[in-house]
DNA sequence: AAGTGGTCTAGACCACCTT
DNA sequence: AGGTGGTCTAGACCACTTG
């Protein structure tokens, strides 16, 4: 009625991280190399291959072509951050969803910009100014910069309809992504834009994606008071 | 000289997201079975399910056991998040690493911290207060619970030598982890003991781990104000 | 140069989910 | 109830990394 088969790589897994934890490796140390355990444990390579897959990416051991895999030093907290596009993002607390353009013009980047996105040359980019709204209040104040020359389509595009989010979303090849998250006070202008006062604390998503190598579009969300990012794992 | 084969998963995923990307399978649509695709392709299935396996981790596409891969309606972006170990934070910065210990005290868990662990009944735990440090100035303000049924040791460490952080990560098996980041402006008490004014955006980070289903610790770091953390993928 | 992980194949069984 | 993904096995070759 037990003796549960479960899956077979989850208890590899279970059982080098349970060695690992009891110090029987101690961080730093090498381990055995997969063949090894396999043979121990009395199951095929490639599941033990499948557990420390697993195990590596929990940021527990390094795995390298020789030298076997080793115990990290110093495991980091892991965890994933999921950002869904605004819009559903408001309407999963059930509010109902709002969206403002504010400005939408082409501009030189700065250089606060270029760094986002790696370059050394100044680029013409379109700038479109946003501000999103759950059940009618602010919600999150959006300045982003597009490089039109990874995404043509967005030129015509009515951005007071669709948020240049949802428009890239849904016509962007998904590449590299970087997020940066921080608090800043607010600005008189943003605490306005806000619906809030100048000084409070607000939360602050930055993110920067490219195709390959080149820039598609990066984005300071600025987020009305109280917000909060959940990550887990 | 070229014609590299490279890793053959790699190209299947290729190839499947372009189809996804090129809208040849529209959002929510039902992909080909694995099957289908391995021969399409001419791969194994094997090969068809690894790269099917990272498509789902990037958020592109949901599985299930019958009705086949769905593509997903809308993509979020997906970030992992890596916290080091304080110390190990601030060593990276090529700054000299400090550590302070406020107050250490047993208490009962207030609601706000059931709460965090989801748990209905007050428990007697640890609270540890701690200031750790970079280059002598304040880096991060720590107020921390511990669970003493899960980690007992932690009783009989000197916490002024050694951070409950790096103790418990080197003492405590890994189960899951909640992160929450937030905003907050500074309190006078805060403001204090980060060297700051009253009011000064800080950037929180909330974290909550437990063994299995017991909690284990939730510390919140409140940062000296210019921090901010980075995510990837 | 050799060791080791990374990968691919082909075939098989199982468990879950939808129909 | 049947389809489909999830997994395991066994064997093989490759390529990267270290000594």
């Amino acid at each position: 009625m037990n003796d549960a088969p479960r899956l077979a790589w989850i208890d590899v897994r279970n059982e080098i991280r349970a060695r690992i934890l009891s110090r029987a490796c101690a961080p730093g140390d090498r381990l055995p190399r997969d063949a090894d355990i396999a043979a121990e444990l009395g199951c095929a390579r490639a599941t033990v291959h499948r557990a420390m897959q697993d195990l590596a990416q929990l940021g527990l051991v390094v795995r390298k072509r020789k030298g076997g895999p080793h115990v990290l030093r110093d495991p980091m907290t892991r965890a994933t951050v999921q950002i869904p596009v605004t819009r559903r993002e408001v309407e999963a607390r059930g509010e109902r969803y709002g969206h403002r353009l504010i400005s939408r013009r082409n501009a030189q980047t700065r250089p606060a910009i270029m760094d986002r996105f790696g370059i050394a040359e100044p680029v013409g980019m379109l700038r479109v100014r946003a501000l999103h709204l759950a059940d009618g209040r602010p919600y999150i104040l959006a300045d982003r910069w597009i490089d039109t020359r990874s995404a043509p389509g967005i030129r015509d595009v009515d951005l007071s309809r669709e948020s240049a989010n949802e428009w890239l979303v849904r016509n962007t090849p998904v590449g590299r992504v970087e997020v940066r998250f921080s608090a800043i006070n607010a600005g008189p202008e943003t605490a306005r834009q806000l619906a809030t006062t100048a000084g409070r604390a607000l939360f602050v998503i930055e993110r920067t994606t490219w195709t390959g190598a080149a820039p598609v579009t990066t984005v300071e969300a600025v987020a009305a008071p109280g917000y909060h990012l959940a990550a887990q794992s």
